[in-house]
RNA sequence: GGGGCCGUAGCUUAGCUUGGUUGGAGCAUCCGGCUGAUAACCGGAAGGUCGUCGGUUCAAAUCCGAUCGGCCCCA
C-alpha cells in the first residue's frame, strides 16, 4: 500500500486504498487463519433478505457486529464460523416477483406455473446481494460472504426438516381448525410475531346496532367495528355478573349500565338486571340475508365481555374471531361463513365485495331496516399484513401448529440464562411475550418456502421424513431431478409406510420466521454434518440485531432452540435502536428520507460514520446526518490524524527510530500512563459490550493527547538539536501511536490501519494483538496531577482574559493560595509549566490569602435591632478585625451575638492583581507591566510576525534567514535587549539592512514596523 | 386497555444503579487568544423550571406516585 501524509486527508480515498490493500493482501483470510486455535467466539449472523436494497441502518448494524467481532479476533479469539447469512424465502420474494409478473393473486400464480414462478423467486433473491456485499465491504464489515448460509440451500432445507420432524417425534407439531390472522390478498395465514409487525393506527367505522328481542318491545343494543360481521351474527354475548339496564329513550334498549350514562342523557332506567338473567333471550337476527336453518341467535354468558368500550353486549360471528369460535364450539353450532378465501362475500347482497368495502353499505343497509343507532368514526390501531399491508382478517382455517405454549416454562427458564442488552427487554418486552407465548402457527399456503415436510396418506397416516434420503427411499422411483421446493417434492411419489398407499405432501410451506430460527443449526447443516462444529458453536455467545428482532428474530431463535436443544440459543443478545433522520423521525420508503449509506461513506468515511455510531448507546434511537457525523468527525480521528502528522513530521526531520529507549519527561510519563488506563477503559467496556462507554474513552484520550500532551510538547520538539527531553518525547509517542491504533483497530479500522502501517512497517494493524494496559505504568496520581495543572492554567488564562493582556505579553508574578497542601505542591513540582504556559516569570505558591483583602462591616438592618446604641462601636470593632474569624461564624462582642448573617463579608482584591477563584483555589496575577516586560512583550510581537513571513514564504522549517526590523526606538531598543532570543526563535541573523528582501509592514502596538527576510543560501 | 423505553442548554449527550460541593462535556453562537499541527489549535462568556405536579428526605436530575409528550411493543 503506497501511504500518503500531507495535514490535509481525503479519508474516503485513504479508506479505499487501505481496502484493496486488505483485499490484495487477503489480511482477514489471515487473521482468521491465524486465529484458529484460539478459543471460539461464536457469532451468528442474523440473515438479511436481498430483495431489498440495504439502507443506513443495516449499516449501523453490520458496523456493531463488525467492532465487536474485531475486538475479539484481535485478542486472539477464533470468531466461529465467521459467515455471513441469507434469508431467502418468504412472502416479502413473491411479493417482488409478483410485482414483475403484474400478477396480483395466488390464482394467477398458479396460472403461471408454480415451478416457473419458484424459479423467479429464486432468482429475484439475491437481487441486490451485490449492493449488500459493497456496502458491507466498504463499512469494513470483515464477514465471510462466500461461505455465506443461505435458507434455501438444500442442506439448509434438510436441516429445518430435521428440527420440523424433532418437533413432530415431540408431539409439538399438530393440525387443527381455528381462527387465525390472515391475509386475504397473500391468501395466508400469519404467526403472532408476523402480525405483531403490521398493527398500524386506522380509522373504522364504530358503529351501534339495535337486535330486537324476540317477543318483547325492546332491544339490545350492541357495538362492532366491523360491521361486515354482522351477516355471520350468531349469538349475543354479556357478562354474567355485569349489571345491565333497560332504559326507555323513546325506543327501550338493554344496556350495561355502566355505559347508559356515556350513550344517553338522563337515561330512564326501567329496570336493573344482571347479565345471566338476560341469557337464553332471543333476538331477531338484523341482517338476515345468509340462508341459515340451524340452532343461534340468543344471548350466551361470555366472560371475555367487558364494559370498557362497546354497549357490554357483544356481537358474536364464530367465523371471524378467537372468542367468537370458542362460544360456536361450545354451543356446537355450523358457522356461517358467507366471505371466501380472497376476503370477498360469496353469497348475499354483498357478493363478489371485499368485505371491508362492504361495511359502508351494510351500514346503508341497517339504517334503512330502522336498526342503527348510532354510526360514527373511531381511530384505533389495527393488524395490517407486514408485507402487503392488506387489513387483516380473523379467519378460520386448518392451519398447522407447533405447541409452543406447552413449552412456556421451559422457555421463560432458559431466558433466564442470556444477558439482554439493554437489560429490561429481558423481564420487560421479551420477557412478557414469552409468559403469553402462543401456539406457533407455521403453515402458509404459499409458494416459495421451506416446503412443509409432512405426507399422507388417505387412511390418514402420516409420514415425516428424517432426511432426505429417508423420504426418497419411500419413494416409487428415484426423481431424476430432486430438490426440496414445491413443486418438485409435491411430485415425488410418496407411499406410506404404515399401509402402503399414496401419500400426499400438506399443501403448505412454513413460515419463514422457522428458518431463521433454525440458522444456529442449519448454517452447519446439522445433524447430518459438523456435529463438532455445532456442539462448540452453541448456544451462541453473541448476536445483535434492530431491536425490531425481539419478538422476530430473536423469539424464533430462542423457541426452535429452546425446544430442541433445551437451552437458550445465545448469551449475549445486542438490541439496536432505530436511525432516525436528523428531525429525529423514523427515516421512511414513504418520505422518501431512507439514507443509502455508500454515498455517506463516499464523502464522509466509514470510519467517521463507525465511530459516530458507536458514540450512542446502541440500543439507542440515534439522529443521523452528514452535518452531525463530520462535526463529530473533526474532534475524534482529524485530530488523532492532525497528532500524528504533527510527531510525523517532526519524527522525520530528526531521523527518529524508535529504540526502546527510557522515557524520562513527567509529561511523557503522563500520556503513557493515560494510554495505558485509556486501554484498560476499552478492554473493560468491549468486555460487557459496553461500545458506546469504550468510545467514550476513546474520544477523552485523543483530547488529552492533542490539546494538552501535544500542545505541551511543542516546544521540546522544535529544539534544533535532539536533546533527551524530545528524544524521551518522540518514545513516548511513538509508543501511543503504536499502541492506541491498535486499540482503536475495531473501531475505526482503517485509519488504524494506515497510521499503523506507517509507523511500524509491519503488515497490518489488524493481525495484532490487542494491546494490553501495563498497570504499572498507570499512574493515577499523575493523572490527578494532571488534572489539576490543567485547571490552573485555565484559571490563568480565564485571569489574563480578564485583565485584558495576551498570554504574549510576559507577566512578573503569579500567586497561587490554597489551604490544600498536596495541591501546593504538586503545583511546585510543575511550576514551570505553569509559568510558560501563561508566561509569566515568578510563580508564588502560598497556603495564605495574601492577596487577597477583605472588607468586613455589619449589615444595618439585621444587626441594627440588636445592638441598637452600642451600633457605632461594635462596627468599629468588627471592621479592624480579621476577617478570618468570621467565616461561617457567629460572633459574640460586647456581650452580643451577633449571627453571621448580620456580618457582611466583601472581597476585595488588590488593585494591581486579577483574582480568580475555583472551588478553594485562588490565583492572583499581576497586572503590572515595566519595562522590560513590555519590551519582552514587544520581542514577542516581532518574532510572531517573522514566523508568518517564513510561513509565507514557503520556507523548510529549518531556514536560516537573514532580518532586519525597522521601527521606532522602543523597538530599536526591543531588538539590542533581545537580539538573541529573536534570532534563536525565528533561525536568523539580523542586520541592518537586506538586498531585495521580502518586506512587509506591520503595525505593532500602534507602532509602525518594516520586517524585511531573505533566506540564507545553504 | 396493558407493558416497556425515552424526556437534562438551540443540537448531540454524561450523570440516575448507590440521593450529598456550584448538573459535566462536545457542537453551534458571541468574545478573546495562539500562530513551526495552520482550511489546524486554545480559552472565556452566554445558554438549564434536569418535561410537569406531588410525595419521601436535613437534602432529589437521581428514590416513590401521578401526569403530559415522543417512540416501541402487545391486545
Amino acid at each position: 500500500m503506497k501511504l500518503e501524509f500531507t495535514s490535509k486527508i481525503d479519508f474516503p480515498e485513504m479508506e479505499r486504498k487501505v481496502l484493496n490493500y486488505w483485499e490484495e493482501e487477503k489480511i482477514f483470510y489471515e487473521l482468521r487463519e491465524k486465529n484458529k486455535k484460539g478459543n471460539k467466539f461464536t457469532f451468528l449472523e442474523g440473515p438479511p433478505t436481498a430483495n431489498g436494497l440495504p439502507h443506513l441502518g443495516h449499516a449501523l448494524t453490520r458496523a456493531i457486529k463488525d467492532v465487536v467481532l474485531r475486538y475479539h479476533a484481535m485478542k486472539g479469539e477464533n470468531v466461529f464460523p465467521w459467515i455471513g447469512g441469507w434469508d431467502c424465502h418468504g412472502l416479502p420474494v413473491e411479493l417482488e416477483v409478483e410485482k414483475t409478473l403484474k400478477i396480483n393473486s395466488k390464482k394467477e400464480i398458479e396460472k403461471f406455473g408454480i415451478k416457473e414462478f419458484n424459479l423467479k423467486c429464486k432468482e429475484n433473491v439475491f437481487k441486490y446481494k451485490k449492493e449488500w456485499e459493497l456496502m458491507t465491504k466498504r463499512i469494513g464489515f470483515w464477514i465471510d460472504l462466500e461461505n455465506a448460509y443461505s435458507t434455501m440451500e438444500n442442506k439448509y432445507i434438510e436441516s429445518v426438516w430435521w428440527a420440523l420432524k424433532r418437533m413432530w417425534d415431540l408431539g409439538l407439531l399438530e393440525k387443527s381448525y381455528k381462527i387465525v390472522p390472515y391475509c386475504p390478498r397473500c391468501g395466508t395465514p400469519l404467526s403472532s410475531h408476523e402480525v405483531s409487525q403490521g398493527y398500524k393506527e386506522t380509522e373504522d367505522p364504530s358503529i351501534y346496532v339495535k337486535f330486537k328481542v324476540d317477543g318483547e318491545d325492546a332491544y339490545f343494543l350492541v357495538w362492532t367495528t366491523t360491521p361486515w360481521t354482522l351477516p355471520s351474527n350468531m349469538f349475543l354475548a354479556v357478562g354474567e355478573d355485569i349489571d345491565y339496564v333497560l332504559l326507555d329513550s323513546g325506543e327501550k334498549y338493554y344496556i350495561a349500565e355502566a355505559i347508559a350514562n356515556k350513550l344517553f342523557q338522563n337515561p330512564k332506567i326501567l329496570k336493573r338486571i344482571k347479565g345471566k338473567e338476560l341469557i337464553g333471550k332471543k333476538y331477531i337476527r338484523p341482517i338476515d340475508e345468509i340462508i341459515y336453518e340451524g340452532k343461534g341467535f340468543f344471548v350466551v354468558g361470555g366472560d371475555f365481555v367487558s364494559t370498557e368500550e362497546g354497549t357490554g353486549i357483544v356481537h358474536i360471528a364464530p367465523a371471524f374471531g378467537a372468542d367468537d369460535f370458542e362460544i360456536g364450539k361450545r354451543e356446537n353450532v355450523s358457522i356461517i361463513n358467507p366471505v371466501d378465501r380472497e376476503g370477498k362475500f360469496i353469497e348475499g347482497p354483498w357478493k363478489g365485495k371485499f368485505v371491508k368495502e362492504a361495511d359502508r353499505e351494510i351500514i346503508t343497509y341497517l339504517k334503512k331496516k330502522g336498526l342503527l343507532f348510532k354510526s360514527e368514526k373511531i381511530k384505533h390501531t389495527y393488524p395490517f399484513c407486514w408485507r402487503c399491508n392488506t387489513p387483516l382478517l380473523y379467519y378460520p382455517l386448518d392451519t398447522w401448529y407447533i405447541k409452543v405454549s406447552t413449552m412456556r416454562d421451559k422457555l421463560i427458564d432458559y431466558n433466564m440464562k442470556i444477558n439482554w442488552m439493554p437489560n429490561h427487554l429481558k423481564e420487560g418486552r421479551f420477557g412478557n411475550f414469552l409468559t403469553e407465548a402462543k401456539d406457533w402457527a407455521l403453515s402458509r399456503d404459499r409458494y416459495w418456502g421451506t416446503p412443509l415436510p409432512i405426507w399422507k396418506c388417505d387412511e390418514g397416516h402420516y409420514f415425516v421424513p428424517s432426511s432426505f434420503d429417508d423420504l426418497l427411499n419411500h419413494c416409487d422411483s428415484k426423481p431424476e431431478y430432486f430438490e426440496p421446493h414445491r413443486p418438485w417434492v409435491d411430485d415425488l411419489k410418496v407411499k406410506c409406510p404404515v399401509c402402503g398407499k399414496d401419500m400426499k405432501r400438506e399443501p403448505y410451506v412454513i413460515d419463514v420466521w422457522f428458518d431463521s430460527g433454525s440458522s444456529t443449526f442449519a448454517q452447519f447443516h446439522y445433524p447430518y454434518e459438523n456435529r463438532d462444529n455445532f456442539d462448540e458453536f452453541f448456544p451462541v455467545d453473541f448476536i445483535t440485531e434492530g431491536i425490531d428482532q425481539t419478538r422476530g428474530w430473536f423469539y424464533t431463535l430462542h423457541v426452535v432452540n429452546g425446544i430442541l436443544f433445551n437451552s437458550n440459543a445465545y448469551k449475549n443478545v445486542l438490541t439496536l435502536g432505530l436511525v432516525l433522520n436528523e428531525k429525529g423521525e423514523k427515516m421512511s420508503k414513504s418520505k422518501g428520507d431512507v439514507v443509502d449509506p455508500l454515498p455517506w461513506m463516499d464523502s464522509l468515511g466509514a470510519d467517521a460514520i463507525r465511530l459516530y455510531m458507536y458514540s450512542i448507546p446502541p440500543w439507542r434511537d440515534r439522529r443521523v446526518s452528514e452535518h452531525l457525523i463530520k462535526e463529530y468527525r473533526s474532534k475524534t480521528i482529524e485530530t488523532l490524524w492532525n497528532s500524528y502528522i504533527f510527531y510525523r513530521n517532526n519524527s522525520y526531520l530528526d531521523n527518529f527510530k524508535f529504540d526502546g529507549g527510557e522515557i524520562i519527561n513527567t509529561l511523557d510519563l503522563w500520556i503513557i500512563s493515560r494510554l495505558n488506563s485509556t486501554i484498560k477503559c476499552i478492554r473493560k467496556n468491549m468486555d460487557s459490550y459496553e461500545i458506546s462507554k469504550a468510545t467514550e474513552c476513546i474520544e477523552s484520550f485523543i483530547k488529552d493527547l492533542s490539546n494538552w500532551y501535544i500542545r505541551r510538547s511543542r516546544r521540546r520538539f522544535w529544539e534544533e538539536k535532539i536533546t533527551p527531553e524530545k528524544l524521551s518525547g518522540y518514545r513516548a509517542l511513538y509508543t501511543v501511536f503504536k499502541e492506541f491504533t491498535k486499540a482503536i483497530a475495531p473501531f475505526t479500522p482503517f485509519i488504524a490501519d494506515y497510521i499503523y502501517q506507517d509507523l511500524t512497517g509491519n503488515r497490518s494493524v489488524h493481525l495484532e494483538k490487542y494491546p494490553e494496559y501495563d498497570e504499572g505504568l498507570i499512574n493515577p496520581d499523575l493523572e490527578k496531577e494532571m488534572e489539576l495543572l490543567i485547571k490552573i492554567v485555565e484559571m490563568g488564562r480565564r485571569a489574563r482574559q480578564i485583565a485584558n493582556i495576551k498570554v504574549r505579553q510576559p507577566l512578573n508574578l503569579m500567586v497561587i493560595s490554597t489551604e490544600d497542601q498536596k495541591t501546593l505542591q504538586i503545583l511546585g513540582e510543575n511550576s514551570e509549566i505553569i509559568k510558560e504556559e501563561l508566561n509569566v516569570k515568578r510563580l508564588d505558591l502560598t497556603s495564605e490569602l495574601r492577596y487577597l483583602k477583605f472588607k468586613v462591616k455589619l449589615n444595618p438592618s439585621l444587626a441594627g435591632p440588636i445592638l441598637k446604641d452600642k451600633f457605632t462601636e461594635v462596627s468599629k470593632i468588627i471592621t479592624s478585625m480579621d476577617p478570618k474569624e468570621f467565616v461561617n461564624n457567629s460572633i459574640k462582642i460586647m456581650n452580643f451575638e451577633i449571627p453571621k448573617e448580620a456580618i457582611i463579608i466583601e472581597e476585595e482584591s488588590d488593585p494591581l492583581f486579577v483574582h480568580v477563584s475555583e472551588g478553594n483555589i485562588h490565583i492572583f496575577l499581576s497586572k503590572e507591566i515595566d519595562k522590560d516586560l513590555y519590551f519582552e512583550g514587544l520581542a514577542r510581537e516581532i518574532v510572531r510576525r517573522i514566523q508568518i513571513m517564513r510561513k509565507e514564504m514557503d520556507l523548510e522549517y529549518n531556514d536560516r534567514i537573514e532580518v532586519f526590523i525597522h521601527g521606532d526606538e522602543e523597538i530599536e531598543e526591543t531588538i539590542k535587549k533581545f537580539k538573541d532570543y529573536i534570532q534563536n526563535e525565528t533561525l536568523s541573523i539580523i542586520k541592518e539592512n537586506i538586498e531585495n528582501p521580502y518586506l512587509k509592514e506591520w503595525e505593532i502596538e500602534d507602532k509602525k514596523v518594516s520586517i524585511g527576510i531573505k533566506v540564507i543560501n545553504k
